[in-house]
RNA sequence: GGCUCGGUAGCUCAGCCGGUUAGAGCGUGGGAUUCAUAACCCCAAGGUCGGGAGUUCAAGUCUCCCCCGAGCCA
């Protein structure tokens, strides 16, 4: 039986142009929907934008360009880049569009019927840029407070707006995230449930005053508010694009997802709100929310302030796409916070993938190719053929990258890929085969040896294929391989096809050997 | 202020329910080798496991207090 597995990034907010934390998270996942899609698994990979908001308003103004056309531009920056880094997903969802504005109200709908919203005032401190209300007081000289966090004067905002009744939910909330596997990392859900456990209030979910948004059906001059509009888009993006755009459609086309991937930042939203418009609604519930780390910059916050962000297009320009990829996902451990540093980013590029893997591929076909006229070595029909000694290291490997993936453990699985690559060379050295080769009556033993190193090399290759695609066809190529589909899929039991044993034809012509990836030198900044 | 998560070799981190000389990768130093992208392989140095007190035959590993960093809620 086909599973599906829908797995979401979050809606980028529109208001400026991809930075590298949006870059990240959308790399995790799409490596996460690769690996399922190659267990056979039918992937719906989401992700989009989110293009309603007052501070989206604002940036426009101040660009001096009419609210549709900046979201379109910036949408458009985003898409782009998905592109040109290779990001596999399967819908790219907006949520200024007709059919989310119809699903929002179908949902809203949903949840006022069944008696979760009401109406309440709501004044206080808001800060735009959070497009919260903050529990500031204002200062002595009657100077508005400053919101922590963007460190801009709030406003001063008295209101009528609707509520969505998140109390309501206490106790199924309170049980879902006490789960063991609805929030990941679990060093995270602790937080969270203490937020819940103080108890869950009230949440406004409507502005007025905001013509940029999705109108409240029946409350006139409301809008809705950033978390009733944006998490839906999850849902509106599901339908096939060329059939109803309806609720049920949505609901029938892959949800529940399977798998939220966001920064922490959002974790609570993702974890307690979300799951409770959903009860609220009568719908089913993701099966898993996984809240990354953060990432700095030799050990320093990125930001606009500091002048030290890292430019995505600039970043891929430089160094290429599968550094970077390789880079992020295998040297932070996901969830975690992780710290870009130029040096370790040169060192572990060229270490891993030039060095230890490349050059492996590199001086395995090379031997063959000399040895045994530019083939995979033949298949030796000598009596005790004891198991290759190479067989136990690549299985232990497989099962645990296997493992690794399916707990979101993108570092895990990029390490025990390594460490076979590295026992592959290891071994290599032990037998030396380019000592055995001067010896004719050896040619058999150093068949049986490399045939053994190419066939650990192709499971490396496959193992690499949701981490860094490219790299991984390219490795497979030089085994004289077809390159592996993890952008389509493969049909369910394909995998364990794959990594069994032996799986490289004995004679199949090897390409001539030419470096997977050349070595990195930089001289300026990343 | 309450809470959460961290503080282990120069750097990034593993160390499950407490138990032989505290581990890995990178970096550094040395050796070996020539199939290969001056790559690979082997070896070594180096750590009072943030600080203090306690529990225990035995504590990075449990308890308490303190210090530092990141974050959540107020």
């Amino acid at each position: 039986m086909v599973h599906r597995f829908t797995l979401t990034t979050p809606l980028y907010y529109v208001n400026d142009k991809p930075h590298i934390g949006s870059v990240y998270t959308t790399l995790a996942a799409d490596a996460m929907a690769r690996w399922h899609r190659l267990q056979g698994d039918q992937v719906c990979l989401i992700t989009g934008c989110d293009e309603h908001g007052l501070k989206i308003q604002r940036s426009a103004a101040a660009a001096g360009v009419p609210t549709k056309d900046y979201v379109d531009r910036m949408a458009g920056h985003f898409a782009a880049l998905w592109q040109r880094i290779g990001i596999s997903h399967d819908r790219f969802v907006r949520t200024s569009t007709p059919q989310h504005q119809r699903l929002v109200h179908e949902f809203y709908e949903r949840v006022r019927s069944n008696g979760h919203i009401r109406l309440g005032q709501q004044r206080g401190w808001y800060c735009v840029a959070c497009e919260e209300f903050k529990d500031g007081d204002s200062g002595e000289d009657g100077a508005p407070p400053r919101c922590d966090v963007h460190d801009r004067p709030l406003e001063w905002r008295d209101e009528e707006n609707l509520f969505f009744c998140l109390s309501h939910f206490q106790e199924p909330i309170a049980q879902l995230v006490a789960r063991e596997d609805f929030i990941g990392p679990a060093s995270r859900r602790r937080e969270v449930q203490r937020f819940v456990e103080a108890g869950l209030r009230d949440f406004s979910i409507s502005r007025v005053d905001l013509p940029w948004g999705i109108p409240v059906p029946h409350q006139p001059g409301h809008t809705l508010y950033v978390w009733f509009d944006a998490l839906l888009g999850y849902i509106t993006a599901l339908p096939d694009p060329d059939g109803p755009q309806d609720l049920a459609t949505a609901l029938s086309s892959g949800w529940p997802a399977q798998l939220h991937v966001i920064g922490k930042d959002i974790l609570r939203f993702h974890a307690v709100y979300w799951p409770a418009m959903l009860l609220a609604a009568d719908l089913p519930l993701p099966e898993r929310v996984f809240g990354h780390g953060f990432l700095t910059r030799e050990g320093r916050k990125m930001g606009k302030t500091l002048g030290n962000t890292l430019d995505p297009e600039a970043l891929f320009a430089k160094v290429g796409v599968e550094p970077v990829r390789w880079y992020l996902l295998r040297d932070i451990q996901f969830g975690e916070d992780g710290d870009i540093q130029q040096k370790r980013f040169l060192d572990l590029v060229n270490n891993d993938l030039a060095n230890t893997i490349g050059n492996l591929v590199n001086r395995t076909v090379s031997m063959s190719r000399r040895w045994f006229a530019d083939c995979v070595p033949p298949q030796e029909a000598q009596g005790d053929t004891d198991p290759h000694p190479l067989v136990a290291v690549a299985a232990a490997t497989t099962a645990r990258v296997s493992q690794c993936f399916d707990q979101q453990d993108l570092q895990g699985a990029a390490m025990a890929t390594l460490a076979l690559a590295e026992a592959t060379n290891g071994y290599l050295s032990e037998q030396a085969p380019w000592r055995a080769i001067k010896d004719p009556g050896c040619k058999a033993t150093v068949a049986a040896v490399l045939y053994g190193v190419l066939e650990a090399t192709r499971l490396v290759g496959i193992c690499l294929q949701p981490l860094i695609p490219d790299f991984s066809n390219r490795l497979l190529a030089q085994l004289g391989c077809a390159p592996l589909e993890s952008r389509h899929g493969l049909p369910p039991g394909a995998w364990e096809q794959l990594v069994r044993w032996g799986g490289l034809p004995h004679g199949q012509p090897l390409p001539e050997a030419s470096p997977l990836l050349a070595r990195l030198e930089l001289d300026g900044d990343l």
